[in-house]
DNA sequence: CAAATTAGTCAGAGTCTCTGACCACTGTCA
DNA sequence: TGACAGTGGTCAGAGACTCTGACTAATTTG
């Protein structure tokens, strides 16, 4: 048996993630976001300014393009997104961010700031920004998108 | 201004944890332990040495006791787990981990090992100290069962 | 002891995700 | 140019996960 105050590096991890999207969600909910699921929202989340075509957010999100489009379908429904024509390219449609969807954004936007800070304030500047370093320089092994 | 990054400390968070787990899955799977899914193995992980309450596995995994009832069932059946009368509360059952499972255990921290010295390797060892000192800080606002 | 609480189950439904099969368009190369 | 492999996307079906609501049984509390 591990010392069980030696939590593996993963659960270290997934716990102030989890704590961070609760409270995002929370948030969203309160303001009036609550027709869409963490699923949608996971997908909703990759959609560039200009649209993103779906295999595109399926890649990135790591679901299929089967479990992309059954997303997107409700997320069109419920208005956060729009399906245009691909210019370059007849088969493909570009899923676009509706007004909502942006609107939403600035929400969640919100509420990740004020968690950022409330988490500086508890980690202090240097171990915040040590922490962001570390991170971000774990995404070039760990992120296939990077 | 930082440069190296414009994503937010959830998608930071959020990258490096899924890495982890696709890598753990994917040895797990490789090992012969095919015949349990990612759901059934973040209950699974949080069951005691000496066996855990549903109810206490339910609220650890943040599902409700009916979900973690459903998953334990499943786990049973596929001999990862067993489920012995609690002898302080005639309402309870403990489940306790089968061998099956501390075999599996073994399998998966042996990879958690080896990905977090690929990490420490990245990172330097200096930086994955400060890495885990961070987030072990950050559990104390962030884990609700800390 | 009656009432409130807690552990767990049963039933039903909705959501998420996958595999397999398929069509339409694109790019390549002989 | 024209077959054909590859890519973007959909349809159909099924399995897995999760929830709400209603319920039983045992425990704790006043």
């Amino acid at each position: 048996m591990p010392a069980e105050s030696e939590l593996n590096t993963g659960v270290l991890l997934f716990l102030p993630y989890r704590a961070l999207e609760n409270r995002v969600f929370a948030a969203l909910a309160e303001a009036g976001f609550d027709d869409f699921t963490p699923a949608q929202a996971r997908v909703m989340q990759r959609i560039g300014p200009n649209g993103t075509r779906l295999t595109e957010l399926a890649e990135q999100a790591q679901i299929t393009k089967q479990t992309a489009g059954f997303l997107v379908d409700q997320l069109e429904k419920a208005g956060y997104v729009t399906r245009i024509p691909d210019p370059t390219d007849k088969r493909a449609r570009l899923v676009c961010g509706a007004e909502k969807a942006w609107a939403a954004k600035e929400v969640a936007d919100g509420v990740v700031a004020e968690v950022e800070k409330e988490w500086e304030e508890h980690l202090g500047k240097r171990r915040m920004k040590q922490l962001r370093e570390a991170l971000s320089l774990l995404r070039e092994i760990t992120d296939p998108w990077a």
